[in-house]
DNA sequence: TTTACCCGACCGAGCGGTCGGACGGTCTCA
DNA sequence: TGAGACCGTCCGACCGCTCGGTCGGGTAAA
């Protein structure tokens, strides 16, 4: 591929126009950057458009709807971090397991920040049906964590005075709410924050 | 005050009218009620007008944009808020001040519910003079717990392994997510969430 | 007469989305 | 091998609609 005559500028990003189609991933990942800082209903199509460097009119041979974007958004998301988590869950033993999926969530979270964020924060603007959809995987992904859980609790390597639905509840908060505050200029690496986030939650604030 | 000649219907909410003016507080709160289900920007002056049975036009007598309502719901709730947790931390000793503030603040943030998730939702759409007005409330509220947090390591009651910073990222965390699941006719009391989440906090996970 | 509150009608701007057509590789078939 | 149909992509102009906000009053208690 890319055996043009003459391939000209294309370091310049959103100058395009002769060769250089967008892709369906430049697509997603300039919605949800745009969807992130302003939010879905704030972005119009004419701003996505012109940060792909196409003409609005274009953006339509992509999809169907503005809505599209953002359901696509979260779907890909979901269905990234979710690879992630069952990844690190089958491969750890019990004791180290819930560790190990807290690493593979903030991971796959910040990886895809924008998108991730997005979903978190603007799902509620899909369709109800749409929402409906979203909001199953969301539980699905839950469910992993309180699987593991409910397992330890089993094999007495989490603490049963406090139901399973809260002590996911309580990790989930931990998790979620970290995408909007990191800043991976001003912050320490992933490793260390989900390392940090880990020991509070498995052994407390209190001293060891 | 209330002493009306006839006061008429008042039940039927929306059916105002003849007396029965809005009071800045129903304003406030019906906005931040169609806000946090439908989201700022989606939620039109005209909805609102109709959830409070006046005109639209009307509503200009009370605000200058729609933008003030945004800004009042977030420098509201979050004057509650602080006032709440600051009492709660002058009045216990340092042993049990972190458990008190929690409490104080899942209190606030849920009798506010409307108001305060809003205000951690919405805010990023002010303007940006308002959105640093609001951000720096926002990082006092915050620094209560710091300072807490910080005092607790110097006296040997909170770990010192995990930098203050991250101690602190992590309590709000867990504090600031739980106002967008929480359903006060599905769920456990506040008392009792809070009293989970400071164990899970302050014990962590693993059995006692 | 003032004042606080409310009203119906209206405005310019920007929105999401559509239209008919231009452009340029690629495939088909004589 | 070359003419021509096809198709994915992109475009400028346009549409109907809803938005936040304004205007010049009306009404009734103080």
């Amino acid at each position: 591929m890319n055996n043009l005559p003459a391939s000209d500028s294309e370091a310049t990003a959103p100058t395009r126009g002769r060769a250089g189609q967008v892709t369906r991933e430049e697509l997603l990942e300039a919605a949800a950057k745009l969807f992130r800082t302003q939010g879905y209903n704030a972005t119009s199509t004419r701003e996505l458009s012109e940060a792909l460097g196409i003409q609005k009119a274009s953006l339509y041979h992509h999809i169907r709807g503005k809505e599209d974007l953002l359901f696509s958004i979260c779907t890909v998301s979901l269905a990234h971090i979710q690879e992630a988590v069952e990844q690190a869950m089958a491969a750890a033993p019990l004791e180290s397991r819930l560790q190990a999926m807290i690493d593979a969530h903030l991971d796959a979270a910040l990886v895809d920040r924008d998108m991730h964020a997005t979903m978190l924060a603007e799902f509620g603007k899909l369709s109800a049906d749409r929402q409906a959809e979203v909001r199953q995987e969301r539980d699905r992904h839950a469910a992993l964590f309180r699987m593991t859980i409910t397992e330890g609790q089993g094999k007495g390597l989490i603490r049963d005075d406090i139901p399973a639905r809260y002590l996911t509840l309580a990790l989930l908060n931990l998790l979620n709410w970290t995408i909007f505050w990191f800043d991976p200029n001003r912050e320490r690496s992933v490793r260390e924050i989900a390392n940090f986030f880990g020991d509070i939650y498995l052994d407390g604030a209190r001293p060891r």
